[in-house]
DNA sequence: TTCATACTTCGATCCTAGTCGAAGCATTTG
DNA sequence: CAAATGCTTCGACTAGGATCGAAGTATGAA
């Protein structure tokens, strides 16, 4: 009765609803310091402190000290394959969480993941994009990348692809929208769209939250820009 | 900073030690009994009701009425590759149990791994695979497939490969061994193999619990179709 | 029917662990 | 240097939940 690793003591620590909203935060690959932990899973400091240091001692996340800051990050690909299969398992019994408060329509339909368009739109943004062949999926892996014309595209919104693609980072990432349950754009890309729409002034991000309001005006663009068939 | 599915409830469901080593002692894919379970968790009566039906309300368990007696069982596969992920990044970190338990050596050398076979064998069995490039595995994705060369060794075994090849399981999955820490094979080859084994007479699996007994007999053959240089 | 087995429910107890605020430490900025 | 920022530690409080035993329910056997 006592054989096998202690898989309690990691279903513990991912148990905690304050540990869980970290650890979901920081699967989108992120390293983020423990204030803006603390906000994500709505607690205070000091607990979200104390949060951290377990799941660290636990082994699930690494931190990186830089000045006064301490950047936190999942500890391995093993971890967020763990949660990817835990969330998928949760989401699979229909497991939602229950929808809070009238802010949440806002939500649903625009808001910042990290640094790019989550919601209804971004969804919206995805799907055009793949139905005009602009990206092409590669289904073994499941990764993405720009086809030729998908290229001419985002150029003619005049975003300069060149340092994207110089950049350490992937320009092209699929981000699965747990609100919708369907995939949008993530990666230095899906970071430019948001810059570029900001510019525009088709977007605006509400300070300190991450509602992103999308005025008629952009709206309207968007909808022409993406179309969907 | 309250999206995505409730991944908090599931690790608290599993963070319970007593309620994981119930999970643990389910995934030999057996059936067994709340006395059973009680005492597997090393927990009274009432203590082990009250938590399996938590467990079944979380839906990680599925049971069956038979007369007096309520038999439990994983509410599906991908609980059992949840729970096997889980064990794999425990072990990983060396969170393997304080008490040491009984070092059942028994345990250690065949058992029962969900559906297919772990322990000192199962490793050397996939060893033998790979150092003969029966299964190839590619660096990138860390999956492995069947070789032409391991197809053809796998039909003189006499197991048939297309309805496995047709099944929506993966036929060739790695599994890491808690017990070696190293990779056995697990999917539908994995399961395949175990029941040709038991088919064979080389193998006999103990009821209601994970041991599997491998014969003299079996013993020698194993060693001779699964060599290693 | 009567008894035995298998399990559930209830009530009481106990203790872990999450929470916050205040104070302290470390690092950068002015 | 001093002030501000980012974070940790400490102490106190509290709630949730794990546990058990006793009593109650359901099923099967004699």
């Amino acid at each position: 009765m006592k054989e096998g690793p202690d898989i309690a003591k990691i279903g513990a620590l991912i148990g905690d609803p304050a540990r869980a909203n970290m650890l979901t935060a920081l699967m989108s690959g992120k390293a983020l310091t423990v204030s803006e932990l603390a906000q994500e899973a709505g607690v205070g400091l000091s607990t979200a402190s104390s949060h951290l240091t377990k799941l660290q001692d636990g082994g699930l996340l690494s931190q990186a000290k830089q000045g006064r800051h301490r950047y936190f990050t999942l500890a391995g690909p093993e971890v967020g394959e763990v949660l990817e299969a835990l969330m998928g398992l949760a989401a699979h019994q229909g497991h939602l969480r229950t929808r809070t408060g009238p802010k949440d329509p806002a939500l649903r339909a625009a808001r910042v993941c990290y640094d790019h368009l989550a919601g209804d739109m971004a969804v919206r943004i995805f799907d055009s994009l793949s139905q005009r062949d602009f990206v092409s999926l590669d289904a073994e892996t499941s990764q993405i990348a720009l086809t030729r014309d998908g290229e001419a595209f985002v150029e003619r919104l005049r975003i300069d692809l060149h340092p994207l693609k110089k950049g350490r980072r992937p320009v092209c990432l699929t981000c699965l929208d747990w609100s919708e349950r369907r995939n949008h754009l993530a990666g230095a890309l899906g970071a430019a769209l948001l810059t570029r729409f900001q510019d525009l002034g088709w977007a605006r991000r509400e300070k300190a939250s991450r509602i992103v309001h999308i005025s008629p005006v952009g709206q309207q663009e968007l909808l022409k820009v993406f179309p969907i068939v």
